[in-house]
DNA sequence: ATGAAAGCGCTAACAA
DNA sequence: TTGTTAGCGCTTTCAT
């Protein structure tokens, strides 16, 4: 029995022998690379689609040093806000021909670093980390060493978040101005007693915090330490939070997650409260969820095709040599998207 | 200058030489393989800490013919009911070593053939399609012959649908009960002329159709072509829909994903119909979007978890060779959740 | 245009 | 316990 036919692989060997041809012209046609007569050239094609040939994805990974895949490390993958960004970033990189590793790391330091070297061992083209859990607690460069290592090895991308480092190229959203707007609108719209509702002290949390802040100070409304929460992303307990918290009065809610919002206005519905009469309530992402809300929730949108798009582009403008100067840090654009749990101006 | 501190990547020749031993010591205390005197093993150990050393995962791969990576096929992953698959799987598989390749396919058959393939050619150790997208459109096998024929080459798994073949594995929810009984507790309490909406021919849908027809024959209740009813998966689409179409009278909607449930509920409010009292409403997948729902919306729970820790178990087994006898089909079980959208007796 | 042969970095069978 | 060596399947340089 012919190995081709037999249960084993067949090899480049293998086409080589039945084309009557050596494994190099074979190589060639599959490369298409150097110069092959048509007619050898047909000939090994032909041998190739009759046997259904597809070449060991490793050994071609020895010679060329890469497999063509792009590691992307999430804290997990079922959060609207990752699963968008890696559909995003996955479709313009298979268009290219890059194939995505997927490693969720949770969010914790010693996992976030084990998953990165796992990802790094399977000798990945890049690395792409996205969500600003990866950029620590703000305790010091040493929370983030482990990313400007992995740097050393191959280029790093990150998304939503900013960190210094050689081959670290970081695209980040312009989340203090965001919030930092929003706060403004509600205050134009009269609204004088804002509370900030936050489930987190990640790099991007602290920035939407100084937005709002920001705003409050300019403005000198009261704004301090009593009208900042953290809390939990969930909806019933935000609810029940706020029915149950003592807290100073307020007359709008500004959140850095959609799920806390929704938690709001669900408040306001127990408490029997008009929304946006009595209470602005505004979202961040503009997930799904701001739209399945009663009355429909006004978010922050952050393009977050756009940011993929241009992240994928960096990606492969790096790997294919193809960039000229790459600035390490880009800021991308945001959009208050307005529906009816706020009434502007 | 000494190779192993320069730009090039170490090799197991360069841990050899610096320890003053051979390659296949190096290889040993690499894989915990063959027996190795407790001095080399420190000496060999203290030097790949030492250069940071990672062995090449190309020429590992080549020599053990895996490098232990899973590819995923779905068709998006920015939806709650893929990303939470995968989180689930890709958690699952990590923690025995295992890698994920993600590719989305969309839901074309020959992107989905094409992305079958591509994730072949990567040497995956298993395949695994997550959406009963894949099952086709019951036009024939050959709309599913690629799957089969990737089975050839490496197992696959299935999640939410069923498909024959030798080397397939499968993991299926038993939607028409789901659904039945769905159906037969509306019915229960009072409801008599239920609508059933849906946004696809899908396997799954289908099956879901079934349940809904198998309970309003049974019940001798009104369930015929007008009260079965396709609209898009959008809750904006179905609020309006449902204002405008010429449809029989109904006092429940059944529908096979949560938008389309929340779509309803959207409706109702536009239309100042109390819901439950006036119309009961039901989704499916329970998503957390239900619970932005005002009121909460029942919903039918498939209990993702249990079905990937299951189907990464076989996928485990199957590769380890530790399996005995494999069902080539398992039927998961689900919950209804019922919230506020429902008055069951 | 084609072929021979030397790697790529590792595993594992076989010797010692 | 350790070392030698032959693959694994491909790419690529250098002859021809």
């Amino acid at each position: 029995m012919d190995k081709a036919s037999g249960s084993e692989q067949a090899n480049i060997y293998d086409i080589a022998r039945m084309a009557g041809v050596s494994i190099a012209t074979v190589s060639r046609v599959l490369n298409n690379s150097g110069k092959v007569s048509e007619k050898t050239r047909r000939k090994v094609e032909e041998i190739i689609r009759e046997i259904d040939y597809t070449p060991n994805a490793f050994a071609q990974g020895l010679g060329l040093n890469t497999m063509h895949t792009i590691g992307i490390l999430v804290p997990t993958i079922a959060d609207t806000y990752m699963s968008s960004a890696v559909s995003y970033v996955e479709g313009f990189l298979a268009r290219e021909g890059y194939h995505c590793l997927l490693s969720c790391s949770g969010f914790l330091y010693e996992e976030k670093k084990l998953q990165t070297e796992m990802l790094l061992s399977k000798h990945i083209d890049a690395l792409l980390l996205i969500g600003s859990t990866y950029a620590g607690r703000g305790e010091g460069p040493h929370e983030t060493d482990y990313i400007r290592e992995a740097a050393q090895k191959v280029p790093v991308f990150t998304i939503n978040f900013n960190i210094e480092g050689e081959n670290i190229y970081c695209t980040v959203c312009d989340d203090r101005s965001a919030v930092y707007d929003m706060t403004m609108r509600m205050i134009a719209a009269g609204r004088e007693k804002i509370l900030f509702m936050t489930d987190s002290k990640s790099y991007s949390a602290t920035k939407k915090l100084q937005g709002y802040l920001d705003a409050v100070k300019e403005t000198r409304l009261p704004g301090g330490e009593d009208r900042i929460v953290y809390v939990k992303n969930d909806i019933a307990f935000v609810r029940d939070f706020l029915r149950e918290a003592d807290l100073p009065p307020f007359d709008a809610v500004i959140s850095t997650e959609d799920g806390i919002a929704i938690g709001a206005v669900k408040y306001a519905a127990a408490e029997g409260l008009r929304v946006p009469e009595d209470l602005f309530i505004s979202g961040y992402n503009n997930y799904p969820i701001a739209l399945a809300c009663e009355p429909e929730l006004t978010s922050i949108d952050n393009h977050m095709d756009q940011i993929c798009r241009h992240t994928a582009d960096r990606i492969l403008a790096r790997l294919k040599g193809t960039d000229q100067y790459m600035p390490h840090k880009v800021v991308a654009p945001y959009s208050i998207i307005e529906r009816k749990t706020t009434a502007f101006r």
